[in-house]
DNA sequence: CGCGAAACGTCAATGGCGTTGGCATAAGGT
DNA sequence: ACCTTATGCCAACGCCATTGACGTTTCGCG
């Protein structure tokens, strides 16, 4: 292994490149979030990292062992930047809600690194920290720990799912996220009654509704179902 | 455009490649799902798919415009297979969670071939027999169209979502996959009850639940909060 | 203050990728 | 049997990630 990833605490010498940039872990995801940005989410490359950042492609091997952990890295600052700030106000579900919708709208923001990171568990300090909020708000509710863990699963994985879901849609380029969106104008409201009954009888409120996000309504009805009494409701059909 | 894509109904004339090999859409379709199941997602490109058929890779082109082209007809076989034989039963809620199970399960069965479409909306025909499918389940059930609408978005978006985000995690590479399943062993169970004591309280739960699919909980708490009557309970939360 | 080790940036090369334009040929209608 | 043209093949282009060897700068230590 000729080219041993230092970790960025570790990292003691900073030569600054041949354009004079000093390079840092922070500094390169920080670039790689606006070149996906910018470039789209098939934008990031590691030659093209390593020109905007005024060094060799292959120098970003000394930070990173390939553009796998790159991604981690980059994932990890998203959910950093959605526990920002975040305060509970004592009430459960509502603190729940807001966390989702944090979540989900951080995520958003870069939907492009989205699509990249958002099915991956990176287990660094931010997502830990995430997970030990949502534990703390459902235990503090009343939710005993098997229960606890069943609700912070349903709604951890389902945030994160539609997350991506989302970001994968506002991440085509321009041109196919337009032809994806006027799919419901073009295709389905065209349906005929004879052969698609029901596509039709509600093809206008389809066209109004399934250009945006479906997560705030399935967030506020997983949330509905969740009680920290009689949990049993639910717990019969938890397993495929 | 030297190479124009004759539709698969138009074509007339099949040459036989120099292997022997007679090309179709379909062919081409079942050989990407087989090369995807075995090198996994990042194993099917266009070379080695034309290798696999006995072909050159640029004879690909007379069928699919690129390889998104061939990744939508992918996704559309997929959908196809999960609606292949299904009946209802007459019991709504029981039938809406048999549909979302069965499209969760296709898509998982070829998880390599679902990271890369499950997140996208062909329009095709089998993709719209679902949606006919399941509006019908929810007219049929006493829906006003409103609610039908908001509850079909979040039951389909939920679905793909999760069939993506599971997907993803079965895609991974043997060895990223098993670090990702340990994670939970190694990194959450063994957090200090002082600086994490919810996710200590709850770890060897966390441990035991977090490998499997959240989807069939999520979906039985969207489907418990789910009414024909009294809509309104959700009503007022269904957007940013 | 200066020396030596090694951290770190650079260079060059490898083998893969999607895609394209030109060309040869065999298939089908006539 | 012929002619058109659909269709497969070839060669090439410009990307991509990754690697190994090399040279230079930096820092801890004496």
């Amino acid at each position: 292994m000729p080219k041993p990833v230092v970790s960025e605490s570790a990292r003691r010498r900073r030569r600054p490149t041949k354009n004079g940039v000093v390079l840092s872990e922070d500094l390169i995801v920080r670039t790689a979030l606006r070149m996906l940005r910018e470039h789209g989410s098939a934008g990031l490359s590691v030659r093209r990292l390593g020109i905007a950042l005024g060094a060799d492609p292959s120098t970003l091997y000394r930070y990173f062992a390939g553009i796998d952990d790159l991604t981690l890295a980059i994932g990890d600052m998203l959910i950093g930047r959605a526990m920002d700030g975040w305060h509970g106000t004592g009430d459960w579900r509502a603190d729940l809600r807001e966390l989702g919708l944090r979540i989900h709208a951080a995520y958003l923001e870069h939907p492009q690194a989205a699509v990249l990171t958002a099915s991956r568990i990176s287990g660094k300090s931010h997502e830990i920290a995430a997970d030990e909020a949502i534990l703390g708000l459902l235990r503090g509710a009343g939710f005993p720990g098997r229960d606890a863990v069943r609700v912070y699963h349903a709604f951890i994985d389902m945030t994160l799912a539609f997350a991506a879901l989302d970001a994968a849609s506002l991440a085509l380029p321009e041109q196919a996220r337009r032809a994806d969106e006027e799919m419901w104008q073009a295709t389905y409201a065209r349906l005929s009654p004879a052969t698609h009954p029901n596509i039709a009888a509600v093809a206008p409120l389809l066209v109004a509704d399934m250009n945006d996000s479906a997560y705030p309504a399935a967030l506020d009805m997983l949330l509905a179902s969740a009680a920290p009494w009689d949990c049993e409701r639910n717990g019969s059909a938890g397993d495929e």
